[in-house]
DNA sequence: CAGACCATGTAAAACGTTACATGATTCG
DNA sequence: CGAATCATGTAACGTTTTACATGGTCTG
């Protein structure tokens, strides 16, 4: 009863297959909800059975055929339910954090590599960010867009996403840097024991 | 093999009850790593019997006896491979954000009462926050604190939770005035249906 | 002709949530 | 005297992850 409605949320206006929901769930879903190819594609069926899709086979020539699925009046109505009743406190889970938390249980040098790893990763993240959503405003400002637009939804989810992947660059970078001076720190005092023998 | 090094990371240098692990767990960690308390006393018998926590009873007057937990030497090496070996990409659910990719699908004036509630939500943990960051780094400026606090790590994650939730607060704030604006014009839109109807 | 992309699933194992269960003390 | 805080668990159920499984086309 979970992943059910990030699945009809993405569904709303878009007829897609479980491949293309599965690209869209990496690219710019993972941003509020994450999930993997199988999961989609054994909820599509699911969601299916339960009436809140129909998919429709699409024949193509040169690759695979393909399913796409549509939201059903039932299905735009559970959503409608959906976000009407309450919202679950939002969760979070992110290796980087933990091991920040118990740095000083392990490899500094090593955790720094993770963090510029993690930094670059954001900085792409957010230069796609930007592309999709100057591609959605066109020739208008964003406040124009947002008052003239027909669909608001995703270009705010959209905004979330890109401050979310700035946030985590600028933590990353303030926190290598810190990282970096400490271990320069370390590296001083061990380096002139004579001055600390005295 | 997730809920662990959250857990772990937490013990380290602190010696903890199951109880208070899941105070931490509510109020600190959930900005990272969200877990319920049965979850918490279940992993740390699980951790106990793997070798890598000890627990001692602890006899209380006025009060039910407990069981707090330490590190143990294999615990801390764990900790130390966990920080050397790769990161799963971190993951994120979001009911609230899944809400407003499918806006128009619902309620708009529910939905602005939610973002009003998060972000009320979000203030109050920006303050938590704030006041224990400020007790952390004591009479040092943040920046003396980092180089010179012999554990910098929960502050640097202290530091992206409050960044995380002010995120939150401006978003939600922006996205309710949005929604209110866009509300706005449609009443006019449709109080004056003479103009329309010409 | 190897690697990436398109396309879709099943099954078992691990993990997380909800519901159930209990009981003492302190504060208003 | 009711509600909040302290304190710890088990069991059933639902969700997610990992591993397994397949096969065609397009690009360099």
């Amino acid at each position: 009863m979970a992943l059910r409605h990030a699945v009809l949320a993405a569904l709303l206006g878009n007829e897609l297959s479980g491949y293309q929901l599965a690209r869209l769930f990496d690219v710019n879903i993972s941003n509020y909800w994450h999930a993997l190819p199988q999961q989609l594609y054994t909820e599509l069926t699911k969601l299916e059975s339960a009436g809140f899709v129909v998919g429709r086979e699409v024949v193509q020539r040169g690759r695979p055929n393909k399913r796409v699925y549509t939201l059903t009046e039932a299905g735009t109505a559970e959503m409608s339910a959906f976000i009407a009743g309450p919202s679950k406190p939002s969760a979070i889970r992110d290796d980087l954090l933990v091991k920040m938390q118990a740095a000083e249980a392990g490899d500094t040098e090593r955790l720094i590599e993770q963090l510029e790893d993690r930094a670059a990763e954001a900085k792409g993240k957010i230069e796609q960010f930007e592309r999709r959503l100057s591609r959605a405003r066109g020739e208008l400002d964003e406040d124009t867009f947002l008052i003239q637009s027909p669909w608001v939804g995703p270009y705010l989810v959209g905004l979330r996403g890109k401050a979310f992947e700035q946030e985590a660059l600028d933590w990353c970078n303030r926190s290598a840097d810190v990282l970096r001076a400490r271990l320069q720190d370390t590296a001083t005092a061990s380096t002139s024991p004579t001055w600390k023998d005295r």
